[in-house]
DNA sequence: GCAAATTGTGATCTATTGCTCAGACCATGA
DNA sequence: TCATGGTCTGAGCAATAGATCACAATTTGC
């Protein structure tokens, strides 16, 4: 009868020791007073009453499941990284709040004074999240470009993440000019030979840190909306087992490259998988979803930028 | 719309840093670096979401009730000292519990190595109490009784408190050899006017730390059931408005001492009211509320030592 | 009944935290 | 435009908390 009694009253000591010091605020000496202890056996007690769990903290603030939901999703898939920001209720679908995040991690990178390299791919987030990153001058950087920035038709509209980006640090940068898509494969491999091109790869495959867009590949898939692929060649990749995309390179439910299709004739990077630096997905829709599981559970990407609504839908069963 | 984004975003990294610090269990320092901050930014944040009460701390434990009802009853009745314990729900009017705080209340402050004189009043509790003390040697300090210990049969057959905390400790003691209620005031007078007893009431009057046991003036007072007042007595004494009373002495509803009946033969030390030095009264039950309320109020006390449930009553509208 | 093992303790050292202060920054209004 | 008052920031320091160690107490196993 004396171990349960004793396990007891060390618990209640516990609590009391816990109560005094987190509710009522008083300091680990105090309490050692008030129960009649060494400060180091109070601080145990302090320690006792957390270890078992007599205490719990509760967060009232949106913020929290956020934090929780990040937590989960990077040990349920190993990430290096993951911020999951509040869903705006009013604009489900806004980039707006991982832009920020992004912004920020760039930011952060960026600040470090010793050079780094920062890869760009695609995806509306990735470019809203350069236009959000604060001028540093950091001449040292580099930023280049994960994918080719002229369109099917020969334009170079496509929008310029990194000469912006480039802008903002007076980085030396590395967009890449050639189309998303050759029409062969022969022509690719000839093009991304040439020696500009090479330099650009070569930059690109030291790169420290690289952000890029998760795309779907389904009726809606960016890279088809944005004329890049054809209708036939998107169903081509779908047929094939085509479920998300990075860089424009699709990969299947495993998140392992499709072989076939137009992941023949992609002048961008492809990911490496399993992904060895920091890369960094960021996308946010129900849509979304089974590609950015593919792309955790495939080690596609080793981070993740997303909110909380597309969050949860990736932990879902 | 600057300010409320602002104040916003600051609540936020409020909450994420309250995570971090409470939840995830980070020092600030890794905070602050993880939010991009300074250290000292990364505390003000941690303080602020413990300031906005983001973040609040559960106790699951049957004490956080009792300490949460103590410091209540303390700041309530301004009390220097208050425990409550948790009532056994087998034996609610056990003295178990209060008699083992008691115990360690006397056992701090006889382990002062400078000399101290403790002060023994009458209950149930106290007498538990003084047998729970461990023994140590403290020969310098002063036990001294504050009621008489002979009953009005003249026999000394009274539980003798003094003599046995004393035992313990090997400390000087002085119990005080005189009935508990003398046959009439003049006789009460020349009494407590003799030397020894002199002695001891002087000794008493210096006293650092009074323990007493709290009584309710009604038809099973502990007075009465022990045989120091008669049916009688008793009932002038509630006559005159006596709710309760501490080492015989009754009061009123006000915690005021009653002018007349016993109240003018006890020979036993009146409390100071109001109250100086430290005066723990110990007592649980619920028929000993009104009388525990009005000690409180009045003054008769400045220290409680009870359970839940009687702090609870207490408490109650 | 004794020795081994486990557990708890206080001393002491190191890391973390809270606080103060001087200076920077910003908004406001003359 | 510039002074002015308020707020925020980071540096440095003092207070507080945590970790480690050797040792003592207690329990457990033989």
């Amino acid at each position: 009868m004396a171990a349960p009694d004793n396990e007891k009253s060390r618990l209640d000591d516990a609590a009391r020791a816990g109560w005094l010091y987190f509710i009522a605020g008083h300091t680990q000496d105090e309490i050692a007073k008030m129960l009649q202890v060494s400060r180091a056996s109070a601080q145990r007690l302090v320690s006792l009453c957390l270890a078992e769990r007599l205490i719990t903290f509760r967060l009232e603030h949106p913020i929290a499941a956020c934090m929780e939901l990040a937590s989960r999703l990077k040990s349920r898939f190993g990430l290096v990284h993951c911020d999951v920001v509040p869903t705006d209720p009013a604009a489900p679908l806004s980039t707006a709040g991982i832009a920020e995040r992004s912004a920020n991690i760039l930011e952060t990178t960026l600040r470090s004074e010793t050079p780094v390299i920062v890869a760009l791919g695609t995806g509306r987030a990735v470019r809203a999240a350069v236009e959000r990153v604060s001028p540093i001058e950091r001449p040292d950087h580099q930023i280049v470009s994960l994918v080719g920035n002229i369109s099917a038709d020969g334009s170079a509209s496509f929008y310029d993440t990194v000469g912006r980006l480039a802008d903002r640090t007076g980085a030396r940068h590395y967009p890449m000019p050639l189309p998303f898509l050759m029409s062969s494969e022969d022509e690719r491999n000839r093009m991304i030979r040439i020696e500009p091109i090479a330099r650009v790869r070569a930059v690109a495959a030291k790169a420290d840190l690289r952000l890029i867009g998760i795309g779907q590949m389904d009726q809606k898939a960016q890279v088809h909306v944005d004329g890049f692929v054809t209708r036939e060649e998107l169903l081509e990749m779908m047929r094939l087992g085509a479920i998300g995309e990075v860089t424009g390179w699709a990969y299947d439910a495993k998140g392992k490259l499709i072989k076939g299709g137009t992941n023949k004739r992609l002048t961008s990077i492809p990911p490496q998988i399993p992904v060895q630096s920091t890369t960094i997905g960021a996308a946010v829709g129900a849509a979304k979803v089974p590609a950015i599981k593919a792309a955790l559970a495939g080690h596609v990407v080793n981070g993740l930028i997303t909110d909380e609504a597309t969050a949860r839908a990736i932990l879902e069963r």
